[in-house]
DNA sequence: TCGAAGATTGTCT
DNA sequence: GACAATCTTCGAG
């Protein structure tokens, strides 16, 4: 069998350790791999948001919250996966960045799917076409079959880890405000690849 | 112990 | 395009 991308090392945990701004903007191309119920899914990254600190009033860790139970992860090292619960039925991946004790993460909002859609789309109940596999961070994250269990979960290791994949020229990264949130709307912290049908949102 | 809010998605009009 | 579903988390009483 011929080298594929998804066989590449894991990213260092240097990669991780800079603020949440850059990494975001880097993830951006690089390939989500899951052996999450022994089976392979596998996507690249075409979305990703960043929540960058405790001055961030957007964040979950935001100052005024400071540190709690759900966001203990965003307080942990980088390169550890973030999972919570949104609206009691969606589960969403974050990437923690930065440096330990200090919250900062990445959400993963979209995926361009690359293998194993066929266990994508008997995980996700309704799908119209490939583009509602992985087209939003609840999407993806039931995908892939992750769940809160992988709170905390180191990113370089099964069942799931994140390798490089092919760079995503700067003039294809259209950064603009993020998607949902009730505070700190006006920051320009989402970034996506022009022109990818599989971005959540427009 | 109770009530309000939420980094979304799916369905209906 | 608008709105309900759904339940965990957190702050207040």
């Amino acid at each position: 069998m011929t080298h594929r991308s998804t066989d590449a090392l894991p990213l260092p945990h240097s990669f991780y350790a800079r603020g949440a701004e850059r990494v975001a903007r880097a993830l951006l191309g690089q390939v989500v791999v899951s052996t999450i119920g022994g089976a392979r899914t596998v996507g690249r990254i075409v979305e990703a948001e960043a929540y960058v600190g405790p001055h961030d009033d957007a964040s979950h860790a935001a100052e005024r919250v400071g540190r709690t139970m759900r966001n203990d992860a965003m307080f942990g090292s980088p390169g550890i996966a973030y999972v919570y619960r949104i609206y009691g039925a969606h589960w969403c991946l974050n990437v923690v960045t930065d440096r330990a004790e200090y919250p900062a993460a990445v959400l993963i909002r979209a995926l361009e799917p690359l293998e194993g859609q066929d266990v994508m789309r008997a995980r996700r109940s309704v799908v119209r076409s490939e583009r509602d596999l992985c087209s939003g961070p609840g999407k993806l994250a039931q995908a892939l079959g992750i769940t809160g269990s992988l709170n905390a979960h180191s990113l370089d290791t099964a069942p799931l880890w994140i390798v490089e994949g092919p760079r995503v020229p700067a003039r294809r990264v259209v950064t603009c405000t993020r998607v949902g949130v009730t505070r700190a709307h006006d920051w320009p912290l989402r970034f996506y690849e022009r022109g990818n049908p599989h971005v959540s949102r427009w």
